[in-house]
DNA sequence: GTGGTCTAGACCACC
DNA sequence: GTGGTCTAGACCACG
């Protein structure tokens, strides 16, 4: 598995590391008891910080996904991938699928996608009804 | 036009203000040398420091979607209104009303959401070859 | 006399206004006795706030340049070009038109211009001792 | 690098901190990767406030000059530093050591030499032809 | 009236 | 360690 990371994204790298381990686990890339490379390595190949992967590690363990055996090394855990949150994504997977390969065609960029959904994200934040 | 915020959603105010006047510029409900509330007017009715209202004023002058003009406020730019955009974005907008609609019936939430679109762009990214 | 005003030079427009009632003065164009046009003319000649105009007169009052009499107007005094201000004035500006012609040629905008400047000036405070 | 403030002199503070990373960026002091002094660390140097030293850094990254990194510290970009605009600054240089160098030695003062330029400016403006 | 600058300091997020 | 956000409030500048 290699990983995609852009530091000049806005999007912290922590979470694109978590983003794309998840979506590894997701899609089946990495199954129940593969274990992950080591922070430090990990760190090195990406050039990144090792605090960094820790920290993504870290998360992804208080989340369920991977379980960090001391001293061996971290290892995806089937726990987490319950039905519930698997289903969902499974669900909705075909319906991005379309729509952004949709909008791409259009001509808008990542950027402008982002806009856009972070738009809807807000309209039915506002129907549940938010703060002032 | 009133603003709808919520402090405790981890995404910044003055993001938040920002999008909401983008949208509005974006769907027509503010036109080309519309005046926007007074940065200390606004932060009163929304409840927030004017120093967050005055950021995000800012940004969007720096973005081009304003104009401040010092001692008379600030305005509504005409220039980042070009159909290009403008037509790309009307196009686009129906295909995420949807999708955004879907997936939260289907019970993700913003965050998933945003995990679901991410990984889509990435899948594109990387058809086109992308870095690392 | 007519006057270019730009209000999104980042320079006040009052200031503006007072710049080129000076280089009026001080190439002649205005002679003492010179009657200025009336607050309200100019104001709605410019399209801009009569207040902007009232400013730069008081201003150019105080500096000496123009004396206003109460319902009679605002006239050129030629007190406070004294020779001093004037022989300075005059003998250094071959050598900015000089420069900024050259400067020009050699393709450097007005932004670049008032940057380098700017650096030469504040090179000159420091030789003078400035704070820290 | 070390930085010479004048907080009286009308002249924001940012803006001469701006004024003269931007300077140290063009003189080659400061090169492409150079790490510039933490926020909190420069703001404790020169005895300011850190968020105006922050102001001066986000205003040099929307301008291109340095890139922040979030948690890692402020960067010199290498994008502005093209050939071309180095170029016609570096020939521009000489003629302005030389021009505001003679005109303090006239007795002019900054404001004087500002709008010694802005005249000249203008006048070349007005021979390309302008506004109002 | 408008916006702009600066301060002081809390609290959070990232590397 | 780094930068980012937000608050509270003073004071100034522009129209």
């Amino acid at each position: 598995m290699d990983f995609r990371l852009n530091p000049n994204s806005g999007v912290p790298i922590y979470l694109q590391l978590m983003e794309q381990v998840k979506h590894g686990i997701e899609t089946g890339a990495l199954q129940h008891g593969d274990q992950l490379p080591g922070i430090r390595k990990l760190a090195e190949v990406i050039v990144m910080n090792p605090n960094t992967v820790a920290k993504a590690y870290r998360e992804l363990e208080h989340e369920g996904y991977i379980e960090v055996r001391h001293g061996a090394g971290a290892f995806v855990t089937g726990k987490l991938n319950n039905q519930e949150v698997q289903d969902r994504m499974d669900r909705a997977r075909p319906i991005f699928e379309t729509a952004v390969t949709q909008a791409a065609a259009l001509g808008l960029n990542d950027e402008e996608i982002r806009r856009m959904v972070e738009a809807e994200l807000q309209k039915i934040e506002f129907r549940k009804g938010a703060s002032h």
